[in-house]
This record gives C-alpha cells, sequence and structure tokens, in this order.
DNA sequence: TGTACATCAGTGAACGCGCGTTCACTGATGTAC
DNA sequence: TGTACATCAGTGAACGCGCGTTCACTGATGTAC
C-alpha cells in the first residue's frame, strides 16, 4: 500500500463533490469527463480508478444531500437547525428561500435534475427516491407531539417544496418565479398547520 | 412558389411533433437533429430551412401543451370535457393520473423537461412559463361562481400536479412512485374543495 | 538507519464515434407566356 | 393547351469538434529486510 487509503477517499470525495456542483448547473450531457477532473485538479484518465462510469458518478453525486453532512447550512444565510422543534416549517422556508433559488451549484439535486434522473438508470432513480424520503422524514421529526404532519401532508408539503423550485427555475420571469415561490411556501406551511398565524413564538397547533 | 405554403407548414408541424416525442423521452442532449428529421421521414440537410437551431425548435417543442388543441384528449381514457364545471378536478386527476405517468412520449413536457429547459435559452423558458399560465387559468376557470380557488391556490395545485408527476417519474420504485402521486392528488382536491367528500354528484362547498 | 522493491493513483496519447451546422446540389411544382 | 422557367423544400457529403473509455506508462510512497 503506497499511498494511504485515505488519499484515495480523498481524491473520489472531491471528484463527487465537483461534480455535483457541475451536473446541477450543466446536467449531465453537459459536462464531460474531463471537465470534473480538470477541476478537480486532476487528468482524464484516472477516473477510471474510481468510477466504473460517468453514469455511476452521476448517481454517487446525485445521492449528496439531506443523506449527507452540511446540507443544513447549504446556502448563505439559511442554516437549519436540525435539532429544533420547528425543522419542518425551517426546511419549507430554506427550500423555497431566494438563496436556494439562486444558488444552482449548490442546490439540492432534486431540484437541478429531476428530468435527468428520469431518463437516468436505476443508481440515479434510487438515489433520488432516497433523497425525497429523507426529505419527508425530517418534514415529520419535528419534535412536539401532536404536531407532526401525517405521511400524505408531508409528500405533498415535499412535493410543493420540490415542484415549486423546479418550475421556478424553468420560469423566464423573476417575478414569476417568485410569485410561485411564495404560493408554494405559503400553502405549504398552512398545510401542516404551521402558517404564520399560528406561528410567530406561540405554542403551535395542528390547523 | 413552386411548392404551396401548405406543405412547408405542414413538414415543419410534422418535425415538431415528432420532435416533442424524442424531446420528452430522451431529453434536449438526448436527441439529435438526424434522429428527429429521419423519424419525420427526411434528411437532416432540410432542418436549417425550418428552424434557426436545434435550440429555437427546442422552444417550439416545449409550447405545445395547454395551449395547443388536442392536449385534452393526450391520454387514452383519460379525456378531459374543456366546457364542464368541474374542468379543475378533472385536470387534477388527469394530470396525476396513471396514464400520463406511463405515457412519457406523449406526457406534458412541464413534466418531461423541467431541469433541461432550467438550463436552455430564453426561449424554452418563455415558453414554459406559457404553459405553466395556461394550466392555472384552466384550474381557474370552472363555471361555478364561488369554487374557483384563488390564484395562490391555484398555483400550489398546480406546482403539485407537476412538482408530483416529476418526482414519480425520478424515482426508482413504481409503489413509491404510486404513493407521491397518490398524495398529491388527494392535497390539491382538498385544496380547492374538491375532495371526494364535497363530491359526487352534490352540490360543492368551498372547503 | 538505509536500501530495494512492490503498489497503484494519476498521466496523457489514442480509439472510434456521433454531434450541430454548412453548402453545393437536385428535382417537383406553380406560374408566365 | 403546351412549354420554358424560376423557386425553394429537401438531399447528402463534408466541416471541425468534443465525447466516453482504454491502456501502456510514471513516479511518489509505505513496507520488508
Amino acid at each position: 500500500m503506497p499511498y494511504p487509503p485515505s488519499r484515495r477517499d480523498k481524491t473520489k470525495a472531491a471528484i463527487v463533490r465537483v461534480a455535483r456542483r457541475l451536473f446541477n448547473r450543466f446536467g449531465f450531457d453537459g459536462v464531460s469527463v474531463n471537465q470534473i477532473m480538470a477541476k478537480a485538479g486532476l487528468t482524464h484518465g484516472g477516473f477510471y480508478r474510481h468510477f466504473e462510469s460517468k453514469s455511476d458518478l452521476y448517481a454517487e453525486a446525485m445521492q449528496c444531500f439531506f443523506t449527507d453532512p452540511g446540507w443544513d447550512s447549504a446556502w448563505e444565510g439559511v442554516e437549519i437547525d436540525r435539532a429544533a422543534a420547528d425543522i419542518g416549517p425551517q426546511i419549507i422556508r430554506a427550500y423555497l428561500s431566494r438563496q436556494h433559488f439562486e444558488d444552482i451549484d449548490n442546490s439540492c439535486p432534486m431540484v437541478a435534475l429531476p428530468s435527468d434522473v428520469a431518463r437516468a438508470g436505476e443508481g440515479a432513480k434510487r438515489a433520488y427516491e432516497t433523497v425525497f424520503k429523507a426529505m419527508i422524514e425530517l418534514l415529520q421529526s419535528g419534535s412536539r407531539g401532536d404536531e407532526h404532519p401525517d405521511r400524505t401532508i408531508a409528500l405533498a408539503i415535499a412535493a410543493l417544496c420540490v415542484g415549486g423550485m423546479v418550475i421556478a427555475r424553468a420560469s423566464d420571469g423573476r417575478a414569476f418565479a417568485d410569485e410561485v415561490r411564495d404560493a408554494c411556501m405559503e400553502v405549504a406551511l398552512r398545510l401542516a398547520g404551521w402558517d404564520d398565524h399560528a406561528r410567530s413564538h406561540q405554542p403551535r397547533q395542528k390547523a
């Protein structure tokens, strides 16, 4: 063992990190293995020491959100406290925030890559499902007994978050994109009884 | 004018029709100009008599849904009566139906192409926005006075429809995809007061 | 402590391939006489 | 009615290019003695 295994792991992690940013911005077909490796400070030939194929890397890059450490401070000024009782509304506000809308590089891949994934292989789809399920669990994980949305509501809230952002990103007008985000945020919060009337440091009630 | 202009128009329309199906299935980068022209029974060279570029065709192919005639019978067994008072719930049920989920070729492009469009040019994004706005108007267009969802609710319902389908298509498990569709359908109907309790041939009430 | 060796992450040239677009052309047709 | 002509939708060879993947190699390092 000439190099310590930790070096291999670090390189691989760096490739995945770079790849996620590039895939988020340009999509699966819009990024070449060469570009990814160059941005990671390597040459393209070494790629296949770490991944079986480009699709293989794609699935790994997709995986790393919600299921990875660090997502809770992905966007500047929109940190999330995982232990807080109101993690549900925190996630909704952060996910549909202007910061997330603008930060393509650090975007949640569920927003940046859905139609690519729908066309991709099993690996990427499994990763997408895993990340989405992790989001649902987080939405249901607030600590105050009664307040958890049931699974149907949690699914709909997650779909509003992801769907709202996807539509906002695919729209041309900034004003319209803002309107979509705002509407989805308002309705998502209302669905779980986290709307502004119930909020503001008073004990919350389920709607 | 050696050929009647109608011939030119017919050819162009045929190319767009073929292109929409291919783009829906394989995405912008996954389809070549050559493939599109071949499927339309032509050779690739003539493409540029009809379109300035591949992106140009993409925007045109995106446009044709909800804003085009024929969308209301896009999926077998899920026809929509545009004049009916309950067009809102009809659209929600049809959009989130198993038929729409399975029929990639005739899918609404908002579901099949969102992340491609987010990366595409102004033309495609404008088309996406136009189609989404057409959907919102349809959701608000039922004829029974009081029952129309307000704009915020209509936006959220449309986001649930599009978002739910996008997530279902990007997920690996069929069972999970079904669960997402069902949850989005249920909540979308409930949001507008069109849920099963209010339905079933009785006069409807707003929730 | 010092040297020889084995490992394997990373290099870079090369592979076959299909892409979007251009362009000189062909030939079916509508029009003018 | 019949013929010569102009138009332009459609053809197909060619362009330069970058892709994903392979492979013989290099050279920094940890280990054995």
